[in-house]
DNA sequence: AACTAATTCAACCGCGCGTAT
DNA sequence: GATACGCGCGGTTGAATTAGT
């Protein structure tokens, strides 16, 4: 035998509260409290309501001092910590802290936090099995310089002989939400990963602060846009677009930056599209640069242009072990070609 | 502007537990 | 000890909203 209902059904109100319900519980449990009793309450309000209901209304909507939304980065860290030691108990999470619901936390773990904790420790694979390709990206770099010969100084291109364009790796499909698959091994991971990161969502030291920025408030000089430009300019016309700041690998603070580029040589209007749409979403194409091992993160583009997603950077930096010849930055990176924006 | 897909979050559901009888 | 009942919790649903095409 099935458990009976707590109320009959057929006769309750359902769905969203009206302005009204809402003054009516509001007032009666601030005159009289609760009774201790939530399935006689709504009978002795007149409320056509289950007494379930009253009391999620009023726990998680009514009562006074209730925030919804805008969670800070130190509720986020104490929801992580919390979620390691005691898993989903979300009601004592709730009581930690003030002014919060279990609901909304429940809510809030599963909609964003728990998205932005596996984003990051998506990027982390990534990244580790990018150091794990390292010897074959440097092969790669080699011979895309030595194509890069064939673009000619004046920026023409030998078409026997094309610049070099990497074959677009094969990647895992990024699914939706809804389809992604959040099994006991996430769950085990995220904890994992929790765990790695001392229980804090944000893996900033105490005395340090995380910076999010964009755009043209961008506050990192240390970074030469224009030198870096310059230098990879042999095989993309690049200008920066946005850059960020983020925290990765435990304590290591990388910066990010983001370009609009198309390949050197190529003027916008020699680009070859597929239709109209892509020619003006050229300003769209972008791509991510990672200071932290020196190669994209990923891209944005269109149609043909997405090969961009798979070139990997001409050796400017020092921790490759290989230089670029100084001629190969005359031809390529002459400063009509380079765009830079000052915005930034 | 219209349509579709994705996201958010309030509300519902059913189960387990504690307590009164 | 057995039963009934209400409360509280975590999981799930679906309407509303927002973003993307």
């Amino acid at each position: 035998m099935g458990r009976a209902p707590c109320c009959d059904k057929s006769n309750v109100k359902r769905g969203p509260w009206s302005p009204e319900e809402d003054a009516k519980l509001k007032s009666y449990i601030e005159e009289h409290g609760t009774g201790g009793n939530w399935i006689a309450l709504p009978q002795k309000i007149g409320l056509k309501r289950c007494g379930k209901s009253c009391r999620l209304r009023w726990l998680n909507y009514l009562r006074p001092n209730i925030k919804h939304g805008g969670f800070s980065e130190e509720e986020d860290n104490i929801i992580c910590s919390l979620y390691i030691s005691i898993g989903s108990r979300w009601s004592i999470i709730a009581a930690q802290l003030p002014g919060r619901t279990d609901n909304d936390i429940k809510n809030y773990w599963n909609t964003r936090l728990k998205k932005k904790l596996l984003g990051k420790q998506r990027k982390e694979q990534h990244a580790a099995r990018s150091r794990g390709e390292a010897g074959l990206k440097q092969q790669q770099q080699q011979d895309m310089i030595k194509r890069s010969n064939n673009i000619g100084s004046n920026g023409s291109i030998d078409t026997n002989n094309p610049p070099y364009w990497p074959e677009v790796p094969v990647m895992a499909p990024i699914l939706p939400y809804e389809q992604q698959q959040f099994d006991d091994k996430d769950h085990a991971s995220i904890r994992k990963l929790l765990i790695k990161l001392g229980g804090r969502f944000s893996d900033d030291h105490d005395d340090d602060q995380v910076l999010i920025h964009e755009g043209k408030n961008f506050p990192f000089p240390s970074f030469d846009h224009q030198q870096f430009l310059e230098q990879q300019s042999i095989v993309l016309n690049a200008m920066p677009s946005t850059a960020s700041m983020e925290v990765m690998n435990g304590n290591q603070f990388v910066q990010n930056h983001q370009y609009r580029a198309f390949p050197v040589g190529i003027e916008e209007e020699d680009m070859v599209f597929s239709n109209n749409n892509q020619q003006q979403n050229l300003e769209g194409l972008e791509f991510l640069y990672s200071e932290n091992n020196n190669r994209i993160e990923s891209s944005a583009g269109w149609g043909e242009m997405m090969m961009m997603s798979s070139l990997v950077f001409p050796p400017a930096m020092a921790s490759n072990g290989v230089e670029l010849p100084p001629q190969m930055l005359e031809e390529g990176g002459s400063s009509d070609q380079l765009r830079y924006s000052s915005d930034l």
